[in-house]
DNA sequence: ACATAAACGAGACGGTACGTCCTGTCTTGAG
DNA sequence: CTCAAGACAGGACGTACCGTCTCGTTTATGT
């Protein structure tokens, strides 16, 4: 979510008490490079090698060159913060192209591998994934935004495979969806062996719609 | 791992270092019921609502009433700790029956929905299991003992079913593997709605064997 | 110094950058308003119990009404702030009425302890002043100021005195000033109970002029 | 107060409720190099030439070699630490020695002289005492304990004078006390000149004695 | 029985980070 | 050029934990 350069999480999250929505908006604006530079710190942090554990507000706002206060006008904490910066790292999901169900659904998967693959993701996403995720207040609120989005484009082809005959029908939606998404989010959380290798959405898929049983 | 009452993993966790493989073995043995009363104070404190990053070493031992030395004199810090809770949770691995790798396949799924269920494990173990996973090195130890065990009986099921031709063998064994436990994985972690459904495993097990595509 | 309605310090202070020094004076100019606003703010607050650890230029500055800027316009800073408030709490001195040497100094007292007795000075006045005291450059100033003043005019009392043949002649006049003030001073900070006492001038003057010994 | 070298002052804040009071007295003691050193520190800093608003309980623990909990563990806050290194500095009383009332009055007035001069007095007691003197409870404490034992003090002296006819017995005990101990105090804070002269104590006490007038 | 030695609870130690507040400056749009 | 508003970098506040280190006490064992 939020276009790759605009960073509108921050100054946002207050919802209807947002500044800019504001009537009269007045007072200093806030500044967008300390937007940018407290987001970028806690990227460079974490390719730098540190733990999610290792980080601190403290840290992050001293590698951004920012007062504490700065980060706190933001963010209620290192949580929302840390979602933030996930989020600022969402791709926006590839567009059903609609040829066939079977490329839509490869394409879905390309894109949660490739996501996992880029440089920042595999350091920056795993480690603060699952930090977020232990935290129910915030995982929730991810949720929301992004699993969600993500769901509902799955559904949506599947809906559609189903309607045009291509996937069977006596399954519920997201069971089936759990069938696609699930072997590359195992691979992915659970095997550090490799990076996930090209061509795995395309097994995925197709073994998923072939079915494990030998085929006649 | 470990037996559901013998926390075998304190006192062994160091080694060579490990005082009942030292000569003579003098002073007082270490308390067995300091041992049980700090694991019992970890899964208390997380079942009355803590999250993990709300457990401090200090809270544990306060609410084990125990002191913080005896705590770090089993541990080297918080990971390994609450590792070994999650590890005394584990239950053993089902044998795999073969009457028909379909039933083993289930037999296994159903393991994995059934630990995500217990009362303990669906407020501990997703918490603490994401936690953990942030944390490379404990991870990585997690992932030597428990989850390799689990991917290699998986394995040995599914070569099983190769073998017999219940299985196609034109895939990769650990992609297959996947196949099966990421559909539950991804239910157990994205997935906050409900408790994973009695049935679950049978679902995911006949789906992935016949395929998406509609039967004829 | 001062009249009492009158805060000439604010605006004056920065000596040659005040504006209506300047050649044109150009601009919107400082609202008198803004002026008052402070200072009546910090005598509010004080008495609302304030301690003097307790106010600060933001806490000033919003409960004036005011902006931050507005305050550091007029002082540079917490303590010429405060000086200033106490500046204009103090009454001019009263005139050397000459009747007799003892009245004046009887009149002096009287003065010093009504000053110490005013609703706004015995809460604003004695924190502020050993606040003020405490910042060797700021007490300075105002010793320069307030005190010399002060001492001055006790010096012509006394010396007016000695040649009169009514104070004697044989002790440097600093040392007898500090017998006339000192002890309402030490009642005034060391003496908590109650407040200065009416009377308390004449018995001090009577007493510290006719001696401490017993009478024949 | 407090033995010259014993600071029992920490610790022993909490009153009853002091560890070596306490049934068991158990966990690891306090240690009182760290005691002397936080005072030390504060003296130290004092000497450079730090401001009493200068000082920071940060700088302090810095300044000490000590965790900022070690500071708070035994004191409350600022106050109560500067209020014990006031203390510190207290010298015992000296005993009436009663040879007359004269002396015994130059020698209580000595030794104010004397303790407002010093090194660490001259710096330290005077912008400590005033900054103390502005919070009102810390005040209290203080006046409580040493003020009011020279108070004491004082009037025992004067109450013996007036037994042996020395002293004029139509007058408060505390006004007269006043008499003396005013003009020293007056001095020590409204004069910055120079520092308190020999012989002021003897002045000061012979001309209250024989009065200001002059004599025959 | 008695010393030895390690573990025990308690809690102090020097540190680091927390999230809040204040300082003195700067930056808006409005007057 | 001032005003109210409020953001800015910086830093202190008092609290909580970290992992280590004493304390005095308890509990085994090896003599």
């Amino acid at each position: 979510m939020t276009g790759p350069t605009a960073p509108d999480g921050p100054g946002g999250r207050p919802g209807p008490a947002t500044p800019e929505a504001a009537d009269g908006r007045r007072g200093r604006p806030r500044s967008a490079a300390a937007d940018t530079a407290i987001v970028e710190a806690v990227l460079r942090l974490i390719e730098e090698g540190a733990s999610i554990g290792d980080l601190s507000m403290e840290g992050i706002a001293r590698a951004a060159g920012v007062g504490k206060a700065t980060v706190y006008r933001r963010w209620p904490g290192k949580n929302a913060l840390l979602l933030d910066v996930v989020r600022s790292l969402e791709d926006d999901l590839p567009p059903a192209r609609g040829d066939s169900v079977r490329d839509d659904l490869v394409a879905m998967l390309e894109h949660l591998r490739r996501r996992g693959l880029a440089k920042r993701h595999s350091a920056v996403f795993r480690s603060v994934l699952t930090h977020v995720q232990a935290q129910p207040a915030v995982w929730r609120e991810y949720h929301e935004n992004v699993i969600r989005a993500r769901r509902e484009a799955m559904h949506a082809i599947l809906r559609r495979g189903m309607a045009r005959g291509e996937i069977r029908a006596d399954r519920e939606v997201d069971v089936l969806a759990d069938l696609f998404v699930g072997p590359m989010l195992a691979r992915a959380l659970l095997d550090e062996r490799t990076a996930l290798p090209e061509g795995l959405a395309e097994q995925i898929v197709d073994t998923v719609l072939e079915g494990v049983r030998p085929r006649p």
